[in-house]
DNA sequence: AATACAGTTTGACAGTTGTCGAAATGTCTA
DNA sequence: TAGACATTTCGACAACTGTCAAACTGTATT
């Protein structure tokens, strides 16, 4: 059962990374280090500028990379901040290796 | 311009990782060394058995993971034989590393 | 409180996906 | 060449996805 839950937590996190636009979210969060800089540009009005497209499109893929367990958001103020799952990050990484 | 183009075949070989059906055929080719034993399990008709799932969707999913330029195949007599494309590996597992 | 900005929810829509059964094709063996 | 087995193609179908506009909520600033 524990493999089933296991290939079903790889699937998931492979489909969130499937498209394109999320993806992109997936890079721009990897590459910053948002934990550390106070104005990284990992803020969901940032990738609403970034990308092209509309803030519902982002909320929503958001929502699906941390339904995928990929990110994880914070609210700081007015700005929705993401920061990697550095767990599942390695996991993937593991399933490839 | 290149950097879409690699995004495209980033996204396009997660997609091809998004279903749990071709996760687990992935899985088996990525652990099996079919190239170097005769017999490793690694046709078509054995994903057929081991999976629960139809000939032609069996099929069809290895021409997505093919597609993806995850694997490639070759046909032996009656069968077809999956082999891992270890350069896509190698370029997922850079992207998370 | 009023305004402005950041983000979410809802409902809609065209396009894509996963699966199947039936029929076709390819390849070996008797 | 006939039969058996492996694989592909085709046509169909329900289910899911990505996007949008409109309306809504939450937070800060004035």
């Amino acid at each position: 059962m524990a493999i089933a839950q296991r290939e079903e937590r790889l699937s998931n996190a492979f489909k969130a990374l499937s498209n394109p636009t999320r993806l992109r979210i997936y890079q721009q969060i990897k590459d910053m280090p948002c934990g550390h800089m106070p104005d990284s540009g990992c803020k969901l009005v940032d990738f609403i500028n970034l990308l092209k497209v509309g803030a519902p499109t982002v909320s929503h893929h958001i929502k699906e990379l941390v339904n995928a367990g990929l990110i994880r958001v914070e609210r700081q103020g007015k700005f929705m901040t993401c920061y990697l799952e550095e767990d599942m990050r390695e996991e993937l990484r593991r399933f490839l290796g």
